[in-house]
Order: structure tokens, then sequence, then C-alpha cells
DNA sequence: TAAATTCCTATTGTGTACAAGTTGTATTTT
DNA sequence: AAAATACAACTTGTACACAATAGGAATTTA
């Protein structure tokens, strides 16, 4: 009887994850207790025990006497991420390759099976999730207590950032992507040989990758406007 | 009316962080809801969503339906710690000396004062918890959010390491506590030159400095006995 | 006497009712 | 008509009571 108060509360924990992560709720979206409280079979004090844990672990944020929010990104999170994620990442790849046990690392390879596949026919979330669960798994692997609050703090981000910039547009995001996938190939390559230098070179790639892709998406190439079409002030 | 009521919740949280934090509740220790309720004039929802909180910055763990528990030290932490320690902190420092506000930096030289005070008269846990703040408030000054959720959860063990290890029984730990004082100073100097070169230096000589008082007092001097005294196997 | 099993007590988890607070709307006042 | 205030509806926070579970005590059995 027990263990299904205990599975809905799992439930709600695990739909919030993933609608966050997935941008279903968006970026500072007010959650309505009673409203998810009703539709998970809960009553609303298990339920905001799962708010406060999840805002804990950076998704949710909690303002009292106000509703709890999806936490906010900003421009200066933008560049707080890109600050932060190599270094840790790099630490915990590095990590993840002197630590992995074998059942982790076919875990990994798993899970890189799930991301190819929604590569080649999932949508936008599917692949946002299983490369989560890629990085979510090396995380696990370092298994080092200290890194890990700011490791799966920056996952949460890096699948809102990728959900939003990782659309593939044009040729060059399409092949950015398959190159994440090769990426993601090596890592596990260099973690079974315990090749820390590469898995923490490897980290650092794939971080620069990302940050090329948002450079693509931000910056796009200029419209291909026909000579005189538009008004000019000085010759090209 | 209801400020009394989150007055007392602060008062909690705040009780327990420095409680654990100066192991006056030792790590495993066993958290009664109902005395902690009555000792604080809270019911057990409020007092509840405290123990989520705090086990999400790394205070507590909870287990379902056994009683929250005073976060575990053990070996394989301690040396977690030292892995992750002068990575993270090298990063936060060199990140304050970027980002200080004129306030911040303030606040830092008042921390150290009372920290001086603290290592003058006080008691180990007035120089913990005095130390504690310091450090914490440089990672205010890094302004990392994605940094923090590690850098504070290393802060905790930092503190109860401290608690642990930092009795001063001879002469050489004396001096290291000033010279952690002195280190101190020179982060407040950096900091406010916005060296963030020697800030990243100094962050590594703290950590250092931690390293050789935690040898120390795990390796404590042989005993100087008398020659002859206890048999030997070989000439010295 | 030792082991095992059952029952009891203490503690944790959940639901519900109520109190406190916030926000939007309507009415009044200038 | 605009601003300010008061009111009402809704949302969040807390208390309390009850349900479920864990751990130990006591009794039974070998």
């Amino acid at each position: 009887m027990k263990d299904e108060a205990k599975k809905r509360k799992d439930e709600l924990r695990e739909h919030l994850k993933v609608s966050i992560l997935t941008l279903r709720l968006r970026p500072g979206a007010d959650l309505d207790e009673a409203q998810l409280s009703d539709a998970f079979g809960l009553s609303r004090t298990p339920l905001r025990e799962v708010f406060r844990q999840l805002a804990g672990e950076g998704y949710l944020d909690l303002r009292t006497n106000r509703s709890a929010r999806v936490s906010e990104m900003s421009y200066t999170t933008l560049r707080d991420f890109f600050l932060a994620a190599p270094m840790i990442y790099g630490a915990v790849l590095r990590l993840a390759a002197q630590n992995a046990t074998p059942d982790q690392i076919e875990e990994l390879k798993t899970s890189q099976e799930s991301f190819k596949a929604a590569l080649r026919s999932g949508s936008g979330e599917e692949r946002a999730l299983a490369n989560n669960r890629f990085h979510e798994i090396t995380g696990e692997m370092s298994g080092n207590i200290y890194l890990l609050p700011s490791y799966n703090r920056l996952l949460i981000d890096h699948s809102r950032i990728g959900m939003t910039f990782y659309r593939p547009q044009t040729a060059e995001m399409s092949e950015n992507l398959s190159e994440a996938s090769q990426q993601h190939d090596a890592i596990i390559a260099a973690i079974e040989a315990r090749d820390e230098t590469a898995a923490a070179q490897l980290a650092e790639d794939h971080w620069n990758l990302s940050r090329d892709q948002i450079e693509l998406f931000v910056m796009p190439e200029a419209l291909d406007v026909p000579m005189g079409a538009l008004p000019r002030s000085k010759p090209a």
C-alpha cells in the first residue's frame, strides 16, 4: 500500500526533472501545487518535500509565500557555465578514467547506443535526455562526492542549453552532432583504457564543440541578399 | 505573528549547521524529529522541510523510514576532499579576485578579524566557525552558481576536518595556525589588488598547509625514548 | 539456554484542516 | 479619469491526527 505512495512521489520527481531538462517546463515557470498534487495523487505535504529536494539539486527555486519556480537561466549563467564546465568536466572525466567499474562502462556503452538512436530518429528531447544520461554516468564513475554537486548542476543547464541551441538547422550543426557522438565513443575508449590524460583532453574538446555550436546559433550566416536589394552606404 | 515561525525555522537551520560544522553533532548522529520540534517550537512539517534543505546542501543524509543523520565522513571522503579541494578552491579564489565588490572585501576583512580574535582567545569551535565564514565569503565573491554547490559542500567537511585535526598540541601546529592566518591576510590583499594569479597560488598554499597539519596529526613525532630502552634490530 | 517468532512501542510518512499571506478587482475618493 | 484603498478569492505555510513502518522486547519453542 505504501509502496504506491512512494512510487507516485518518484514519478513526480522524475516528471519534473524530465520536464525541466527538456524545457517543457521553461526556466522561470511557476509550479501549481494544487494541480500537481491532484495530477499525481499526492497530498501537498510530500509534494512540497519533492520541491525542496529538487531545489537543492538546482532544478527549482523556492521563494517564501510564492509559488515554486523552475530555476532561471540568464546570460550571466551562460557565461558562468562556460567558465566552470571545462574544469569540472575535465576533472570528472579524469577521475572516471581512474575509477570506472566494468559494470559502469557497460552502462555507459548502453547509454551511448540510446544517444545514437536518438540522433538517427529521435526528437530533440530524446537526444537531450540520452546525452544527459551519458554524462550522468561519467559523473557516477568519478565517484567524488565533492565534485558531483557542481557537476550535476552543470548537467541540468547543459541539457537546457542543448535544447535551446542544438536544433540542427544547417549542415554544419548536424555535423557537430555526429562529431559529439564520435567524441562520446572516444570518451568510452579512453575510460576503458584507463587513459586519464586522453579523457581530460576529450572533455575539453567536447565543451569546445558545445561552444562552437552555440556560436553557430547565436551568430547565424548572413542572409544571402542580392546586390542592390538593400541600400548601401558604401561599396563592398 | 508569522515572522515568529519563520524566525524559529531559521534558528533551527542555523543551530543544525553550526552543530554539524563544529562536530557537536557527530557525523552519523541521528536527529530526533520530536525532540527538535519540541525544542524549537515548530511542528514536524516545517522541521522536515529544513531537513530536506540541509540534506540538499550536504549537511544531512535522509533515508526513508529512518531518522535523518548527520552526513558521514570516512577515509575515502578525506581522500576525495584533498583531490577536489585544491581545484575548486583555486578556481573560486581566482574568480573572487576578478569579481569581488568593495562591500564584500570589507566583509572579508571583518571576518578575518573575527578569525584572529578566535585564534588568540577563542575555542576550537569559534576558530572553525570564523574560518568557515571567511571562506564562505570568498565563495560569494566568486559569484559562479555552478561552482558554489561543490565549494560549499567542501567547506562543510573542511570545517569538520579542521575540528578533528586542528587542535594545537605542539608548537608546530600552533605555528601552522598563525601561518593560516597570514595566508588569509595575503588572500585579502590579492583579492583587493585583483591579482588572480596570486589568489590562485595562495589557494594552493592554503590547502597544502591543511594537508601538512593533518599529516602532523596522523603521524605524530616519535616518542623520545632513551637509547637502549627499546630493543633495536640494527644500530642507528 | 539459545534461537526464532510474534507483538508492541516508538518513529516516520501522509492527508486534511486551518491560518497567514499575496494578488487582483472593485469601489471610493480626489 | 486616475490613484488609492479596501475587499475578496486564491495560494502558500503550519499544525495536528492518523496510517504505515522499523526495531526491539517478550514470549514461545527447540
